[in-house]
RNA sequence: GCGGACGUGGCGGAACGGUAGACGCUGAGGACUUAAAAUCCUCUUCCCGUAACGGGAGUGUGGGUUCGAUUCCCACCGUCCGCACCA
């Protein structure tokens, strides 16, 4: 057999072979061990692109290599079909975002299903289809009986001129990203999960995750963001009413002693009261809510706060007073909402002392002589020596800590306690095209749950965006229902669910599909938690948080023992690729230049273009390549290649002609091996080496997802196996380079397997062992070197021992003319591998 | 500001504390061919040298540990990423 190998009829060959054959049909019943390989579904945002291509690349050769090693894989796909992007397009082309979500996903699953990835198409799901959002209807009610959920005030960015909520990513420059007017913040009732119960869980788990990135679980960590510190109480004096003394946590109590002012968030129920009978606070309070709710809003604003006429009385001097203030920094989401300020050691209270002419005190120095030193310029935040501190003079900061909660708990004002920066998961969206919740609002019940009976509470199709707002808020025929508890004339809730609890629990949905419920408890816990799961470094903290908590959530409902759903995480870079500007600075497209030399011109107009910096695939710098054209014209194969090649798989890759080449010209070479070769007999014994170090090197590589060193390896067999001379070693290494290329080209190694004279598919081949007594080599290479710099290698035979060694090194005649006749201070010999003679 | 990662040829990148630059790309030369494509071979870190199976330098910079450091430690410089009025 001879000729090139041609991927546009072998792709589609074995991609129809494998559907036949139903190749990558998981089987739960079955007795081999088990392995479920999942890469992040993806969005259907229309076509798919090449991260895309590199993600499911790198989960499919994982999982096909499990595969060849004899394990059942489960390796699913589906759809993260609901979001804003489908709203859009309905508002924009006048499509319903069903249509349009359903397009793209038919769509995406052709171009998937081009690329041959070892996939169980039958458990294929998309979250946007009521039998996935039902199940998750039920899921919310679960926890909702169980208490972990609820429903409270809080805020949104509000579009005042389009008359519609919405999510930060709408907020450009403090505007409504449509209709361009200033956005406000307005107070909703919306749906909360109590995520925060699980923070100390959450923290604690991460520690047994040894097979995520130690930077993802940093990230985790800090999200949680759990501190430990004193929470007590000033009582006040001069209130109008009500609440006499005021909560506060702090992380250093060791600094009470420097406080000069106690600082309450405008939200706190506090200043509320207080404004009600002040309307200059009022006003002030009104103007800390202009803006949106961004963190790069909040975070740009200006430290103001309101002098109220109320004081703080000083637990420990009941004859100190601190004034109160009403502040635009303190936060009523984190701690207590209110803070005692330490202009001294901290840099927020600094500026804030020094705007409103507060004092500021020193009760922290590096050593008790400074602590006459006044603060000039900045706050001193570093740990010390508490002086100007009555009895807390002269301890560190950790003794002085640990002394001030000793009183706090004896004197009954305040107790050492645990904060977290967490959050409850708000999950309510005002949106149409998502999980509608499954609550009924009746004015005499309240909320009441939808009945399970009458689960799912299926979105209508029949609605229009022709207006502003949520469709399902005018859809009267959907929303107007009776109440399940009283009968009476209710509303269903509104609001969708956020599309982050679609992608919670879609893995267990994969292993498990039942009609009648969610999953079924034994077969989810068959497959369980996900071996290993792969994905772009975005979704460190959000997606992977909540999909943790959502299976805590469910473990504490007794619906599943596990406790994490990712066993092993893997974070992938992106595909980036060069860029390129015109002379008037705008952006253009790889299809538009054209390389001359050292230098790249627009091909239309033949003037010079600057190559821009190495960045992300983005449509706005249009450096994207689409990959279904260079799927066609290099195969399916040579693309996977190339995804696997060049970059560690954790790293960016960039995107290049040459690397796309190089990657179908060893799909040739594989090929032209496969084909050409000449039955002869005896024994390579190099080669036979060389390929059992192969086999071990590649199976280590792909066991710890180091695909670029599997390319190597293979790269380098496929040379040794071109020099070497016809034997039965050399095509037995023909067979086993196919192998161990199979996952990677699985079209090639089939169409290679067929050429190579077997009959039944690569894909169901076991995976090549090695012999590990081939692993070391008789002669080794002994590096001989001079005060530790190489000046000789001889060959010796292994196993050499050091005297034997240490005679040849200084034999060496390098060796002797450095030495210049005199003796070696010392030798250190390393055996089989170096002898370092130090003169 | 805090936290983290990274820094190696023209480029992407390899190197259990032990021969730095595997492998790929690019480039140069050659073979095959009427020619081209494809393919194959040789060379390709830098400097000195006609060349050597010569010498020297070299893994961001400066120190340290070690017989020996790309690898470990300290400081600095740079790039990238994450987080942030967090009390």
């Amino acid at each position: 057999m001879t000729g090139r190998f041609d991927p546009a009829v072998a792709d589609v060959r074995w991609q129809a072979r494998w559907d036949e054959a139903r190749s990558f049909v998981a089987d739960t019943a079955s007795p081999k061990p088990k392995t479920y390989v999942l890469e992040m579904f993806p969005y259907p945002s229309g076509r798919i692109h090449i991260g895309h291509v590199r993600n499911y690349t790198m989960g499919d050769v994982l999982a096909r290599f499990r595969r060849m090693q004899g394990r059942e894989v489960l390796h699913p796909m589906g759809w993260d079909a609901f979001g804003m992007p489908a709203e859009n397009a309905a508002m924009e082309r006048k499509v319903h975002p069903g249509e349009w979500t359903r397009r793209n996903i038919s769509t995406m699953r052709d171009q998937l299903k081009r690329l041959g990835f070892a996939l169980d198409w039958s458990r294929e799901l998309a979250t946007c289809e009521p039998d996935y959002y039902g199940h998750e209807q039920e899921l919310f009610l679960d926890l909702y009986e169980a208490g972990l959920v609820y429903r409270k005030e809080s805020e949104v960015n509000w579009d005042p001129v389009d008359c519609t909520v919405l999510a930060n990513e709408q907020v450009i420059d403090g505007k409504g990203w449509r209709s361009g007017a200033p956005v406000e913040r307005r107070q909703l009732a919306q749906w909360f999960l109590k995520i925060t119960d699980f923070a100390e869980d959450l923290l604690q788990g991460l520690g047994e995750l040894d097979n995520w990135p130690d930077k993802v679980k940093l990230m985790q960590e800090n999200w949680i963001g759990k501190s430990r510190g004193l929470q007590f109480r000033f009582r006040l004096a001069g209130t109008p009413s009500g609440a006499d003394s005021v909560e506060i946590f702090t992380t250093r109590p060791d600094t009470i002693f420097g406080a000069s002012f106690v600082a309450i968030a405008p939200t706190h129920p506090i200043a509320e009261a207080l404004a009600n009978r002040d309307p200059a606070l009022a006003e002030f309070i009104a103007e800390c809510r202009k803006g949106g709710t961004s963190a790069a809003e909040i975070e740009t604003a200006e430290k103001l706060g309101h002098r109220t006429s109320i004081e703080a009385i000083h637990p420990l001097d009941p004859n100190w007073r601190l004034p109160v203030y009403i502040a635009n920094f303190v936060l009523m989401e984190y701690g207590t909402g209110a803070i005692f300020g330490v202009p001294a050691h901290d840099q927020r209270d600094f500026e804030f002392a020094s705007k409103y002419g507060l004092p500021i005190k020193r009760v922290v120095a590096a050593s008790a002589d400074e602590a006459g030193q006044p603060i000039v310029g900045e706050a001193e935040s570093m740990d010390g020596i508490a002086v100007n501190s009555q009895f807390l003079d002269g301890l560190t900061t950790e003794q002085a800590t640990a002394e001030v909660i000793r009183r706090a708990e004896a004197g009954g004002w305040g107790a050492g306690s645990t904060a977290y920066r967490l959050r409850d998961w708000g999950v309510s969206r005002q949106r149409y095209w998502g999980t509608p919740i499954p609550i009924i609002h009746c004015k005499a019940c309240g909320a009441v749950a939808v009945p399970r009976d009458q689960l799912p509470v299926v979105l209508p199709e029949d609605v229009t965006f022709d207006q502003p707002g949520n469709p399902l808020d005018r859809h009267d025929g959907w929303r107007k229902v009776s109440c399940p508890s009283c009968g009476g004339d209710a509303l269903r809730e509104t609001d969708t669910l956020d599309t982050f609890v679609d992608s919670s629990w879609y893995f267990m949905r994969f292993a498990s599909e039942p009609a009648d419920k969610p999953f079924d408890r034994d077969e989810v816990e068959q497959w369980l938690p996900v071996d290993q799961y792969i994905g772009g470094v975005e979704h460190a903290i959000l997606h992977l948080l909540y999909a943790r908590f959502w299976t805590r959530a469910l473990n504490h409902l007794g619906r599943l023992s596990i406790a994490e759903p990712f066993k092993g995480l893997f974070t992938q870079g992106m595909v980036t690729h060069e860029t390129y500007r015109a002379g008037d600075g705008s952006w253009l497209s790889p299809d538009e230049v054209r390389r001359e030399g050292d230098d790249w011109i627009h091909v239309e107009s033949g003037i010079p273009v600057t190559l821009g910096r190495v960045e992300k695939m983005s449509k706005s710098k249009r450096n994207t390549i689409d990959p279904e054209p260079i799927i066609a014209r290099y195969g399916a194969d040579a693309v996977r290649w190339f995804m696997l090649s060049d970059s560690p798989p954790e790293r960016d890759l960039e995107w290049s002609e040459g690397g796309i080449e190089g990657a179908s010209r060893f799909v040739q070479r594989v090929w032209r091996l496969a084909t050409t070769d000449v039955s002869a007999e005896g024994v390579d014994e190099a080669l036979e080496r060389k390929l059992h170090k192969t086999i071990a090197a590649v199976t280590e590589a792909l066991d710890g997802l180091q695909f670029n060193k599997a390319v190597a390896q293979s790269y380098e067999l496929a040379s040794a196996i071109e020099k070497a001379r016809p034997s039965a070693t050399r095509l037995n290494a023909i067979r086993t380079l196919v192998l161990l290329v199979a996952p990677a080209a699985p079209h090639l190694a089939e169409e290679a397997w067929a050429a190579l004279g077997e009959t039944t598919m690569i894909v169901d081949a076991p995976w090549p062992e090695f012999n590990p007594a081939l692993l070391v080599e008789d002669q080794v290479t002994l590096a001989i070197q001079v005060n530790g710099k190489l000046r000789d290698t001889l060959s010796a035979p292994r196993g050499l021992d050091r005297g034997a060694a240490e005679a040849l090194a200084l034999a060496s005649e390098k060796v002797q003319r450095l030495l210049e006749g005199n003796a070696p201070r010392k030798v250190i010999v390393v055996p089989d591998r170096l002898v370092n003679i130090v003169a």
